[in-house]
DNA sequence: CCGTATCCACAATGATACTG
DNA sequence: CAGTATCATTGTGGATACGG
């Protein structure tokens, strides 16, 4: 019985955790911001207005799934807004609400951090990696 | 051959920009922080030096093999340094370094924009569901 | 042109058990 | 106390093919 029972804590813990971490704000916007692509259709759409495929061309490397995955999201989210032409072929424009507006400099501070530091982070990656090799 | 020419173009954008993303300081940073434990980690360590242990009643939710491997990466990046004190037992102690200090104001910055605007994102997403749903 | 649907591969995480 | 090693599970993203 004794022995389940630690076992048992923890599994009540991070069961616990899990429903803190869902509730936290500064975790659901990180989960939103440090989606792969997220950052990037921010970026685009930073510019005004952008068609699915202006985007698509920007942000090279991205699939037609999450392309649209992203967009939806942000969509969802009230980040962004999708607006129809039912011409043919139909046209769609994406365009950052306020509400996404108002995320750019916080992407801006995580950029200017990242410009500043990250040779120094890099540096002392492969100090590490170095003194790991040599023993 | 024509057919073939599309799938290999991009492929060849994919690969380059996988490149280019690997190559991005912002990425990397948000590579980072987004990691599911490293801003609770660092938040723990803003209060100053802590032990092994204390971290990990702090972040009640995580398991040995994450926390360790959370910690290892903080110092290799050199935002934090560990400290061993050949006791029986052991004791380490983790304790950011300037460079990790100096990235508590950006955790700030995301910590702000989330209590400050969350609600909006929720209250947004309701919408979009229910809009769904109705038709 | 702008998607949706399906399948698949791989990385990330956690549970568990063991060590100096 | 502070890890390391292994296994099982899940989630995430890409390729591909098809639809309005």
């Amino acid at each position: 019985m004794a022995t389940t029972t630690a076992a048992r804590r923890r599994e009540i813990a991070r069961t616990e955790y899990d429903a803190f971490l869902a509730a936290c704000p500064s975790r659901q916007l990180l989960d939103r911001l440090s989606d792969k692509w997220v950052g990037l259709v921010l970026a685009a759409l930073s510019n005004g207005p952008q068609r699915y495929n202006e985007i698509a061309r920007t942000v090279a490397g991205v699939s037609q799934k999450m392309l649209t995955q992203t967009l939806r999201t942000l969509e969802r989210d009230g980040l962004a807004t999708r607006t129809v032409t039912p011409t043919v072929p139909v046209r769609v424009d994406y365009e950052l609400t306020d509400l996404g507006q108002s995320l750019l400099p916080v992407m801006r501070a995580i950029k200017d951090w990242a410009e500043a530091h990250m040779d120094d982070v890099l540096l002392a990656r492969s100090r590490y990696d170095m003194e790991k090799m040599t023993g």
